[in-house]
DNA sequence: AGTATATCTGAATATATGTTCATCTGTTAC
DNA sequence: GTAACAGATGAACATATATTCAGATATACT
């Protein structure tokens, strides 16, 4: 992964834009060394962005704990079945779901286990006050 | 946290939905013990929503590695100071960063060592083809 | 074949979100 | 004091995103 981004907070030991804050090019430079770069960090907040969907959750809420087929879980979640439809489509396009055909249903279940990462770490920092 | 999301994904082992999809009331009331509560989901969502900016994530990989103040940042990012000021806001609101004023100059560093966890989950996710 | 069901899809609308610009506040230096 | 600077803010515009509706597919049943 990308070594930039640590957990290390350091308070800057010489404030660069001292005694203007227009930083020299030179080390401007040395610190977009660090910077995620453009592509991976669209990617990245592109797969945020998907999560970032009260509705989505709750369907991968049910999904975490068994496959379900639309109807059940538009049922469940209060939803229609076509809003469900496009947010499983949205949930596929970023590999967090999979699914199985059965006859005239389509069983869909979590397909990757790094959202419980995701979710564990969100509600962790979201319990803290 | 909540019990509802965690790794195990089994089949169906009975489909609640046969014959006919529409489940029993009954059986939707159980499903739903299960599923996020919609005012946690929302809060989930709004913090993954406001993670999944590039530019936000870019801002992130740098105060990661050191804190820098506003015009180091609009630099390094090359976006404008107000555009970074609005981000920092942002980011500010669910306590990603926090910040110390030293006379003109706002210092911002992470605030929270989940966004580590939560960069490293989504990198590996994202790696996987 | 024809009908009913389950799901998907595209287009349209409504809403949310990001960026820009102009302006405002607070700080430092002269 | 006033000028220059760092940063914050609000409003306006542009863009992205979600939801709805109408209709299309595909499968099962008779």
């Amino acid at each position: 992964m990308n070594p930039s981004l640590n957990q290390s907070v350091e308070l800057a030991d010489e404030p660069i834009c001292e005694p203007r804050c227009t930083i020299p090019a030179e080390q401007t430079e040395q610190l977009q060394s660090q910077l995620l770069d453009p592509l991976k960090a669209q990617r990245m907040a592109e797969f945020f962005s998907l999560l970032g969907d009260a509705n989505r959750l709750r369907i991968l809420s049910l999904l975490a704990e068994k496959e379900l087929c639309v109807g059940d879980l538009a049922a469940a979640v209060d939803m229609s079945e076509s809003a469900v439809s496009h947010q499983l489509r949205t949930l596929k396009s970023i590999r967090l779901v999979s699914y199985r055909k059965q006859g005239r249903h389509v069983f869909y279940r979590l397909q990757d286990h790094h959202v419980f990462n995701l979710y564990q770490a969100v509600a962790e920092h979201l319990d803290e006050t």
